[in-house]
DNA sequence: CTGAAAGCGCTTACAG
DNA sequence: CTGAAAGCGCTTACAG
């Protein structure tokens, strides 16, 4: 055996972590082999699999991200678009993702949009110089720059929330509900409960909004009861506040109304305090029913009469067929409908 | 002038994206130059910084974070650790500390530790092999083998919330308010209003929660009214429904009790909805305080008394002091203390 | 102040 | 099935 040779010393730094080069050295193979046997590439032998494997393991050997992406041209990223943080909706979808994601090593890049297509587009642009291995993105409202972006980029992509693209040709991947017909069950649910003077009362305003509100046309157009008049729509954020100003609202300029449809449980919450500040009895003089039965709904006075919606089976769902995307598998349901569920509390 | 020489095609895969490169042929420099030129290092001549931004700017170069991150041996990334997302103080933190750090040209990787010292570990373990420019973490209750990690790493961190850290010898970098001066200010404040039985009521029971307690308890014993049997502490996680529970336990258990300070506005508002349902009077047979003003708290019945923290002004200044460690530059208060506000509504 | 060259730690044609 | 080598696109000692 030699004596150590003085080694020449290194012109550079190292980052002193463990490498491929050495965890290749200890398993007697080249750094190729190493590559691909870790990565679980087929076309190695599996003898020496097991070998690359146990000098991995032995050496706590983790591969370098940064390095990774260099090579590969894909990052371990993947980048998630969300309208807004402050709608607990999106956190569980959020949430969910990233559970699915991480669980297989993905690292989740998020974006907050606030419902403005020009900012998705920046974000999409920045988030795409990551080279994301895939792409989450919510609704399927986008501008033809950040279409256009997503496509040249040939990362794969899942929509949350909406199903399909009424427009456009190619449907692409989507994980949600059919919000319209969503819409329209909980208007029928009303119509069954006697109620004929049936509101709509949106903010926000968002594409899922206004499939809701066309469900509830639809539904009181076949009921014969439909009634222009009773759309409220405020292109303002969505919040308790502003659900207790549009119930008074309501209330006070149709008096007549016997039930209103809120379109977010945060609004039907701030309409069921107004009702309360104002001893207007619910359902009694007038129901409220809301949607996505967010926290505390269950334990508004009363409480709320909602539609559940499994934002975070669609975020799993929709990070589990990315992960398919990803690895080059066609999802056996392009668009999944995952649907919803009608919750009868007090409220109506 | 030489014609075209055939070029020999290239062995190998080019991304598509303009690189560094191509700037510096454009420009007329080495790579080198165009590096330290784009990345405003000094001793550059200001002439060739021109030349080079003009032709970066022209062919819309973008650097390659990855190959950044492996060269320069850090990414673009901040690692930002909180605890939970579904309590609204967390992402309103997240939110702002990411809006500084994007500003900046840093992409967030958000981890969730679900208050378990396990989870941070493991977490901080997968985020630092992405080798971050910095790391946001919440509290300063951490394993000792994160410690290490952090430590080890050398990434420059910043604590969120938690001032000081009580034990350790390092008091490192902190962005944060005073919990217990705020505990003991809202417990002045139910003593100025004449209660003496002052219960405490908490959930999820970190540090933090638990120094507001501190502040509750040395306010009471400086009024000489301490009494420690009206500490109601509960392990689960902070809801609607629990602060219902809680209060109903308390209102019949120790139906003396003439004032409640819950932890968090979530307990108080679910507290608020048990009084509206067994018309218990909120103030006048029973006051109800919380923590932190969130998102519903002026909307109650009666309006929630409560101490408003400045989460979105911690994250944002957070950020901003770890920007400047990533600098290198020490920040002239280690310690910045954001205060906070009594928030008297109806409740107490 | 500037440049040639090595190196960061991987992946992947290419040849066998 | 395996390996030597080139290359991904930057940064950074080193020498001038």
């Amino acid at each position: 055996m030699p004596a150590d040779r003085p080694s020449p010393t290194p012109r550079h730094r190292a980052t002193g972590r463990v490498t491929l080069k050495e965890v290749s050295l200890a398993a007697g193979v080249s750094t190729s082999t190493a590559s691909r046997a870790l990565r679980g590439e087929r076309a190695v032998a599996p003898e020496l699999i097991e070998r690359v494997q146990a000098a991995a393991q032995r050496l706590a050997y983790v591969p370098d991200p940064a390095a990774r992406a260099l090579a590969s041209r894909h990052s371990d990223h993947v980048a998630v678009l969300l309208p807004l943080l402050s709608n607990a909706l999106f956190v569980d979808l959020l949430e969910a993702a990233q559970n699915t994601l991480r669980a297989q090593g993905y690292q989740t890049l998020m974006g907050v949009t606030h419902y403005d297509r020009q900012q998705e587009e920046q974000l999409l642009r920045e988030l795409l110089l990551h080279r994301p291995a895939g792409l989450l993105i919510t609704g399927r409202d986008h501008s033809p720059a950040s279409l256009e972006l997503m496509a040249n980029s040939r990362v794969p992509c899942v929509h949350l929330m909406d199903l399909a693209d009424s427009s456009g040709p190619t449907p692409g991947y989507s994980v949600g509900f059919d919000q319209a017909q969503a819409g329209a069950e909980m208007t029928g649910f009303l119509l069954r409960k006697g109620h004929r003077r049936v509101a709509f009362a949106a903010a926000q305003l968002d594409a899922r909004v206004m499939q809701r509100m066309s469900g509830w046309r639809s539904a009181l157009q076949a009921a014969g009861v439909y009634d222009p008049t009773l759309e409220w729509l405020n292109p303002a954020a969505s919040s308790l506040a502003l659900g207790g100003q549009m119930f008074e609202q309501i209330v006070q300029q149709r008096p007549a109304v016997d039930a209103i449809f809120f379109c977010n449980d945060d609004l039907a919450q701030g309409a069921l305090l107004a009702a309360l500040r104002r001893g207007i009895r619910v359902p009694g003089q007038v129901a409220i029913v809301g949607f996505n039965d967010l926290t505390g709904s269950d334990q508004s006075l009363p409480p709320l009469t909602t539609v559940r919606t499994p934002r975070a089976r669609i975020g799993e769902a929709a990070a589990q067929m990315l992960l398919g995307l990803i690895k080059g598998q066609a999802p056996e349901q392009p668009q999944l409908d995952l649907g919803f569920e009608l919750i009868e509390r007090g409220s109506a």
